[in-house]
DNA sequence: TTATATTCAGACTTTTTTATCTGAATATAA
DNA sequence: TTATATTCAGATAAAAAAGTCTGAATATAA
């Protein structure tokens, strides 16, 4: 799998928001996980996460929940790649040499810069409003819940 | 990181066989060990599981080892990729839906299919001999291996 | 004010990945 | 044959990732 449970379900949470977040102010973590079979407490980490990464903004109490800080449209999904992956994720020698540079490069420093890019154009090249508007049933979405393959 | 420490290994070691391949009929793993910095037990599963693959060749004894199955020109990296991360880690839906296909296709299907692609491509597109060619001093890659980076 | 619904925070458990250890099998050379 | 150098195989240990639990903090509404 090429990103961790933990990114998937952060990804699919944010994607739930921007389809309902039109709705209502907060949307109840617990509603989430009930409606993307993401454990609850697990997703709840992975929420305060994306809320110190100023993606997601919360509120406690009743008629609390989480919301997107900005619209679906001006989001990515690269930022919240970037928040539960880490920032190396797609940006450190893809040999894994700490000192590999364009000064220094590895045997596959620019066949992997540009591989790259495509990764890093696709997740940042359209916002979370234009992956969500592809979206074509909720129920097609939720129908495909389950992260259970073991690779 | 983008690839685990197992296939980092996998991959550094197949290229250290790729620049001495030529000097005898097997290569010691100890001595791959020493100057890769690699476990030498860790070492000896990854490189067992690309005998299993059919990409090295082994001999146990004096004078054993591993060796290149075949000519360094005609293997690639996504060979030991595919080996190493399992055949699914850069085929699977990108958002980890088991039943997306192009007939029921997630809302980043046709843009992981492309992305896929540039990667794929990145990794079979030349040879073992191609990308070891490009290691300029054997110095400069031995003295990079250290994976050491928390992410 | 009190009950309820929620996030926040951290400890804990389980599972997976990474790494180590030990002994058996086997090939070579003295 | 014997000593040595090696891979093979499986058990074990350590570290990291994934997931669970509990209680505190806080916001709303009756």
């Amino acid at each position: 799998m090429f990103l961790s449970k933990r990114c998937l379900h952060g990804l699919r949470a944010v994607l739930y928001l921007a389809l309902h977040d039109s709705d209502r102010a907060f949307t109840p973590i617990q509603e989430i996980s009930d409606r993307l079979n993401i454990p609850f407490h697990f997703l709840t980490k992975i929420l305060h996460d994306l809320g110190k990464a100023d993606i997601l903004i919360s509120s406690r109490g009743a008629a609390g929940g989480v919301a997107l800080q900005r619209p679906a449209s001006e989001l990515n999904a690269l930022l919240v790649i970037d928040a539960l992956e880490g920032p190396h994720f797609l940006r450190s020698c893809v040999l894994g040499f700490d000192a590999c540079s364009s000064l220094a490069p590895c045997a596959l420093h620019s066949q992997w810069e540009a591989a790259r890019a495509c990764i890093l154009n696709m997740f940042s090249g359209e916002s979370l409003a234009d992956i969500a508007g592809r979206i074509e049933t909720e129920e097609a979405f939720l129908q495909a819940l389950r992260v259970e393959r073991k690779d």
